[in-house]
DNA sequence: TACATATTTGCAATTATGTTGCAAATTTTA
DNA sequence: TAAAATTTGCAACATAATTGCAAATATGTA
């Protein structure tokens, strides 16, 4: 387990530190998508502030984590499928936000629909962000 | 012109007062929408950060402004078509973020469409805001 | 393994962003 | 025009994010 996390890290060419570890292990057991906030408070050994805002910098440029535009407008994150390379992502699902839990949950098997644009708009990439109840959380 | 702008706010029961009026006006001019800080620095006699951050509250919950979910999790507001009411928005139209200007427009012809979730799931709102170059900025 | 080099971390300081209470100013109502 | 209601601006505070730099850690190589 450690393991892969590590090669994750080597294959991307980045240092193999213990912050990183732990952080990318929050990733892969969090059940939907983390904010700075949260990864702050999960922290064992604490880690600074400072060091969580790099990593997770360091992480969306090489394509391992990506951003959600979440409605309420807070930074959140989650991890990105295989297809990610350093420099630009394909992060191309549609991601839900249960108002009842907070969760964030990335849907890879739901893609954004593409739409049809007034003329001379020329898109390049779609977010798609849906709010409501999540399966756990529906009465 | 500011008369329309001075019967909107009383059709709205809020006061007229020189900070909305002005920061009305902004809105109808604007290109594209407006975060807290364009507003700042455009007004042209200077209004306090706290009002301007009231006002744009009040317009919200009035249902003369929405706010917009961009993808690099920014603030931004942009006038509501005339179908909102006190207490619940009606913006279900696309959102586009020109990566070259940074203007971010509304689309307001273009709806935001229906997709189908995984069991379980209970959609209750949806946003999407597409990235690109809009016409004036393509090449 | 041990050392030199490169990278990363944590701290302190700074800046940006957003909120609250309250008295003074402005707007509305009558 | 005066009283009542609302809004504004200031000060203080709280939180979020960024930067520079020295110390600590990780990597590559002999």
């Amino acid at each position: 387990m450690s393991e892969a996390i590590k090669e994750l890290l080597k294959k991307n060419h980045m240092s193999v530190t213990d912050s990183r570890l732990q952080i990318l292990d929050m990733f892969y057991h969090a059940p939907g998508a983390l904010a700075h906030a949260d990864i702050e408070k999960k922290a064992s050994d604490k880690i600074d502030r400072v060091t969580i805002y790099r990593t997770l910098q360091t992480f969306e440029e090489k394509g391992i984590i990506h951003t959600i535009p979440t409605a309420d407008n807070s930074v959140k994150y989650a991890l990105c499928k295989d297809q990610c390379a350093e420099g630009h992502h394909h992060d191309n699902h549609v991601h839900f936000v249960c108002d009842q839990c907070g969760k964030t949950i990335c849907l890879d098997d739901v893609l954004v629909p593409e739409v049809k644009l007034p003329t001379g708009f020329q898109p390049q990439q779609s977010n798609m962000v849906v709010n409501g109840f999540c399966s756990d959380c529906r009465s």
